[in-house]
DNA sequence: AATCCTGTTGATCGGATGATCTATAAATCT
DNA sequence: AGATTTATAGATCATCCGATCAACAGGATT
């Protein structure tokens, strides 16, 4: 038993990584694996499973993470970092290009970062537990991303009905969904679905009379 | 102590109802019980707590269910039941009606069904279980409303775009995102979702030239 | 090579949890 | 009213789980 004796001690993640890593890599790659196991099994992952995951005793998370709850603190902090790239509102209001443009730009570039396992089902699973983290994210969103486009649509609205806040968050919500049907629902979807979002954007702007060069 | 001595024995769901109740009954209650405390506290809540919630004994409760499984099944199919009305396939496809009217009665009618607490977050504790109920409910969901939805679509698109069923997935994401906000998200929004989902429906029907009347 | 520091393990604790089983008591029948 | 049935309670089991702690061992220092 136990014939491990392959000795490739560096550059392999899982399976090997055996013992005595510096304190930031081993506490790194706790936080790395717990994002995917939590992801996967939600947050009532039990700590046995996620230690023999990473091939580490489950003593050894309570040495990096005084409780279970901070190393769910640590995965929400790993995951909600820079979910939000901080150049998004002044690209999102150059007026120097069509609204067209920016709303593509943007919605191609979040929905790569969204779409993803982790994110998506982390995101749900810490809505769901009623994480403070989850509304403050969401009331950031609104503030900082979808009213200063509620603004740019006002100014080139032309048809007779005004959008509001809630147009935006429909807009915003129906490309979400895109994402929730695959990794929640896990139910099949176009591989990419930069068809759709662009399809979504022109429903919104054609409605507001919004051409696709202004 | 125990100074229940109010006698009111009939029609007191939940703080009486002490003891000896018909099997069908209690096992109505239990369900009931159920639904409303996992959707609350996700499916890993605990028999114990429901069964004090209930003021009933824990050990009541596998009287009713073989396990914990069991009665969670229990709980999905009290949930999913009869939520899809088996006429609504023959209404939206009643071409004696403008299509907008068909939409706008549906959405409003299935938004008063799924906009709850209950339905919403148990539909989403399923989903992230990866409960099979679940994906059948939405390729069902799929196959007898949407779908039909996109012939009704097809056959009154004037303009050049052609729908596709990404493009109705679009439409009916947009719609249940509101109660995701409101039910999962916990995010304030719209009492009424009426209006919200009128504009939504507008704008979709807008960009394939479809007027209110057709 | 011996020493020291500390990252890691293995054993274990106390409480929680799903599930079981027997005794009790409420309702029904005769 | 007494006997019978069975819904319910109470006690308890086996396991699981988060958390603790002393002992061990890898790796740098000297």
């Amino acid at each position: 038993m136990d014939a491990r004796l392959d000795n490739q001690p560096d550059e392999n993640e899982d399976a090997s990584a055996r013992r005595r890593l510096p304190p930031k890599e081993r506490r790194r790659q706790i936080v790395d694996g717990a994002v995917t196991f939590f992801a996967e099994v939600g947050l009532d992952g039990k700590t046995r499973d996620l230690a023999k995951r990473l091939g580490v005793t489950q003593s050894l998370l309570f040495n990096y993470f005084a409780t279970k709850d901070d190393l769910i603190e640590a995965v929400y902090e790993k995951v909600y970092l820079d979910r939000l790239s901080p150049d998004w509102p002044e690209r999102l209001t150059d007026r120097s290009q069509p609204l067209r443009g920016r709303l593509l730009a943007f919605y191609k570039e979040y929905s790569s970062l969204i779409f993803q396992q982790e994110w998506m089902r982390i995101f749900m699973f810490s809505g769901l537990a009623g994480a403070a983290l989850n509304r403050r994210y969401l009331e950031h969103l609104g503030e900082v991303i979808l009213r200063p486009l509620l603004v740019e649509i006002e100014a080139l609205a032309r048809g007779t009905a005004r959008p509001s806040m809630e147009d935006v968050w429909n807009l915003h919500g129906g490309i979400v969904y895109i994402g929730i049907r695959k990794h929640i629902y896990q139910m099949p979807g176009p591989d990419d679905p930069s068809e759709a979002i662009t399809r979504a954007v022109d429903r919104f702007l054609t409605f507001f009379d919004i051409g696709p060069e202004d």
